[in-house]
DNA sequence: TTGAAACTTCGTAAATGGTGGCCATTAATT
DNA sequence: AATTAATGGCCACCATTTACGAAGTTTCAA
């Protein structure tokens, strides 16, 4: 690969001039600037972002961790970001956490050390301390749909509790009494919060929790399946299923329609997300919307405007939730 | 953060032993080796991938170009490589390519340019010529999901053409004679491949193909429901639709519950890829199986095999996709 | 017992491919 | 002639790797 050297030796100029015709931040005259445009095509010159990365100390790449590499929910954040970022020049670079903790802390000593100019993730098995300290660093670390006091400023999230209480609510206006839930790992904040508007949703219309229609599940489509069937064994009867996420509402749809109840006249269920195949399942699957990637823009616009001092960018921090309507849930009322 | 310098500061050594301690690539006696992993371990010393990379032009990590970040089917890819990868203590820089040709050009040349030991790309829109000349430098390109003669070592594909041949001999061999065909954009190789499958399953049962039954879709969802639009209108009759993706799939299956069609006794459809939702669909959607997830996993031993010399791995290029038989196809035999 | 060969262990310094600050030089403008 | 714009030339620097070679230590045959 051609150097820079190579450069300004084919185009009769020095260093200094080609790395400013790279940066376009000195004046340079056209004819010498084309002069060194001509040369590096002929050499067929790529800068080598390393070696400008360490002489720099900027990458104009960002880094990204999240838990999976596939799954909707993911993806459509990824996408987000790509995108946004992309449109600004800047690059990417994605490792995964995998929920574990040290793996977690593992990607994002890879995305520092590879001098990535911030890092967004989607953490959930690090402590707020971690990454308390972690933001006294040089990289700053912006986080996706959680929330941390402390960093505030940094935290793109959505209302999980006011999610968790749009579906459960939904669900009792629809005339529902008995209801079962089906959460996520309660280390998960998203999970946990879920969980607590459920509750207050509960609360609000004198609906006692009850432990008995209450199973953990991982956020896959075998906690639907598995809660479900839990469930069924505890000997209380219910109407309505609510799940705290769309995967296990899909696994749970799967499990009931196996099993012999009709949907949604024997069993009403409401997932949370709104991941592009809620509207492909039968019935379709109503749900709340979780704009991950809307959030995922937002988050490489908070970049952009924090880090590479893009200035007239309107940020929204926290993201609500929404109920989208649609065959999933039966109506009890009358 | 410390830096190498600071760690033989501390440790009273020279910056080589540091490094020979960090790489246990040369002798180095246990006492002064203890006294270096003391000092790292006080200064919390993590080293500069960057600068490492720069000097050694090495980096441990693996660029991947995929045309889009969300969508099951790059989901379960990029999960296949970075866990093989990860595994073996290598990470993962990811970018895109959204199936254009600058774009996918400006992916390569950025992994490139950071120094990836090796790049694992899907591309549709470059040409085989720009890949083989891209060869001849000095990272070396595996291809996922798409074969070039000159670079066979270097492709894990799929049999897509024989694929196209399983799902449609499939609909056939169910007694349906009417079949339609929803195919992906031509220019990409998969897309090609299934089509001519499904013309030589026509073929082979003296069923001509017909351009009326015929449409290209865009692989996503609307292309599905856009088709069957499309071939509804043409006053041709047809009993089965072959989608070339499932997610064009699960689009056609969704227009055609809305506009009355009853599945399968209505109009049976088999889809392609075997993406996880295919099996929540209602009802669960018959499809050849595309082992994209296993494919990632020897894309990423290849490499290892290849680039790090791990030698025992046994490498399968060439994938058989498989028949998955579920509810969408009616049986219109006898 | 001894001394040379062989091997260990570790330091020095160059190299990697750029950036960016500083100052000097040259050419164009006023 | 003085000012300003457009370069060139130099050099320190980024954090690390790695050839080279210099000590120090072992081994072993004479």
């Amino acid at each position: 690969m051609a150097t820079i050297y190579e450069v300004s030796k084919l185009a009769g100029v020095s260093l200094a001039t080609v790395s400013r015709v790279m940066n376009n931040n000195a004046r340079v005259s056209d004819k010498t600037k084309q002069k060194v445009l001509d040369a590096m095509a002929e050499l067929g010159y790529r800068p080598n972002s390393i070696a400008r990365s360490l002489a720099s100390s900027r990458s104009d790449s960002i880094g990204i961790l999240v838990s999976e590499l596939h799954g909707p929910f993911f993806g459509q954040m990824m996408a987000g970001i790509e995108s946004e970022l992309r449109a600004a020049g800047k690059h990417v670079i994605i490792t995964t956490g995998h929920s574990e903790e040290d793996k977690e802390k593992d990607g994002i000593e890879f995305l520092i050390s590879r001098n990535c100019d911030a890092i967004i993730a989607h953490v959930e098995a690090v402590s707020d301390e971690y990454l308390i300290e972690l933001n006294e660093g040089k990289t700053p670390v912006y986080l996706m749909s959680r929330f941390v006091e402390e960093l505030s400023e940094k935290c793109i999230s959505l209302d999980n509790e006011l999610g968790g209480y749009l579906a459960t609510k939904a669900i009792i206006d629809n005339g529902h009494q008995k209801i079962a839930y089906i959460a996520g790992p309660q280390f998960k904040a998203d999970a946990s919060n879920r969980l607590l508007g459920h509750k207050r949703a509960l609360k609000e219309s004198n609906i006692e929790f009850n432990e008995d229609l209450f199973f953990i599940g991982d956020f896959k489509e075998t906690g639907g399946s598995d809660g479900l069937r839990y469930l069924t064994k505890q000997n209380e009867q219910f109407t309505a299923l609510v799940c705290a996420n769309d995967e296990m509402a899909s696994g749970a749809m799967k499990y009931a329609r196996e099993h012999g109840f009709r949907l949604p006249e024997g069993l009403s269920i409401i997932g949370f997300d709104n991941v592009i195949f809620a509207n492909y399942l039968y019935p379709t699957l109503t749900t709340i919307d979780n704009p991950v990637n809307s959030m995922g823009h937002m988050a490489a616009k908070l970049v952009l405007k924090d880090v590479y001092q893009k200035k007239k960018l309107e940020i929204e921090r926290v993201f609500e939730p929404t109920l989208i309507n649609r065959h999933s849930v039966a109506n009890h009322n009358n």
